[in-house]
DNA sequence: ACTTTTATTTTGACTCTTCAAAGTAGCGTG
DNA sequence: CACGCTACTTTGAAGAGTCAAAATAAAAGT
């Protein structure tokens, strides 16, 4: 079995290659883990040698097909313990993510089975971030934001990129959350902002910044 | 924060330590911790230096109270997620002992909250060990067993005290889960023999070591 | 091209948990 | 009381994961 740590460094390999040329340097991936950028070398040597992980010295790291199954049955673990802990008690969020960074390495398969039936097979978590299936397929749909979407449309929120506790503090306040319907109203590039509409409720204004952590789809 | 291996320990010299002179011996924790008697020592002496155990040195070891209470509070949460597991994730009883024994470590008081009160605050697992309360609290009722409770009468199966898989397994083909109601035919020392009549269904025999095993409450 | 800056790797050390094997204390039996 | 068995402790070593700090490579500036 693939200790706590190791299944931590291969899911932020696989988080951290979304969208790049699917090298990871060793920074970013300090900085994900919160470690010390000689540490990940360390780590990522030994990944190397298990296989899990192709390693281009001074380049970066890629996955290999073995630790990509590990990394997205991780990953399935994460989103569906949060979307547990959101839709069944009924937790924060917010708060989420610290929970099911734990509960993600101590969970089985059959347990993890269980609660995807029980919550009826989601496709994507509290945030919107895609669930893996269980034979390891993701969706990669790509969607616009906020900040880049035609205006004066009705779109529907489909995920929220920035995940700290304040930023989903601040999308829950008003409402934005996948699933929301909402009118965009007026963008203002000059200014650096956008302002919306909601289904109901007053209008919501925010900077290009923070639109641009907020994905939608256009609707109807 | 306790590590898995210093929460393990505590909870293991809490659990030996029922019905003994409080003293807990190290071949009996490298047994029920699966490690050879010289890491428990190891281990034992760096407990009593964070002040959790007390340490005799070649008599054996008890809980200080700061060690009782991490002890109650992990054995708190192995039971919750058992009973979560078998109650709502319908697993079976014979099973979630190990799954148990990783999500303890996982999870957060917060989350255990919400699970206490999503089960419905229950009092015992699904084998009936009593779950400690939040405050601290283990009730430590005395019962009998089926070999030695009175014969000729009606009984309730309050506790299953061997819980290997086999004999959980046995248990639940013949229904005997606490709850489960049943009527004491017939004891007999000379054959080791217990007799017993459930509610509905057919008559069971078993020996006096497994009846001892079963903890039960005189019925009306 | 030469120098400075930045990213990465290497080295040596440390903590935690474990084991194997050797040493020791305590006990009961004769 | 001495012997020998058993339980316990000690010692030395190992693996996993980490950090601090020194060394090196690559990139960026001048
Ligand atoms: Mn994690
Ligand atoms: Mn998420
Ligand atoms: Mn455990
Ligand atoms: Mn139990």
């Amino acid at each position: 079995m693939a200790t706590m740590a190791v299944e931590n460094y291969l899911k932020h390999v696989l988080l951290l290659s979304e969208g790049g040329d699917g090298l990871v340097s060793m920074g970013a991936l300090a900085g994900a883990l919160e470690v010390v950028p000689g540490t990940v070398t360390t780590m990522i040597k030994a990944l190397a040698d298990e296989g899990l992980v192709e390693h281009q010295p001074r380049h970066g790291v890629r996955l290999t097909h073995d630790g990509r199954r590990l990394a997205l049955s991780v990953l399935r673990k994460h989103r569906l313990v949060e979307t547990f802990l959101v839709n069944v008690l009924k937790m924060d969020w917010s708060k989420v993510h610290e929970e099911a960074e734990q509960l993600e390495h101590a969970i089985s398969d059959e347990v993890l089975d269980r609660l995807d039936a029980l919550l009826g097979h989601p496709a994507t978590d509290p945030h919107g971030d895609p669930i893996p299936t269980r034979q390891g397929k993701i969706s990669s749909q790509v969607y616009g934001t906020l900040a880049t979407c035609v205006v004066e449309r009705d779109v529907r929120v489909v995920r929220i990129l920035e995940q700290s506790p304040e930023f989903l503090q601040f999308a829950e306040h008003h409402r934005l959350q996948p699933g929301a319907m909402l009118h965009v109203v007026d963008r203002n590039l000059t200014a650096g902002m956008v302002t919306l509409k909601p289904g109901t409720g007053r209008a919501i204004a925010m900077s290009l910044t923070a639109a641009g952590k907020i994905l939608v789809q256009p609707e109807r």
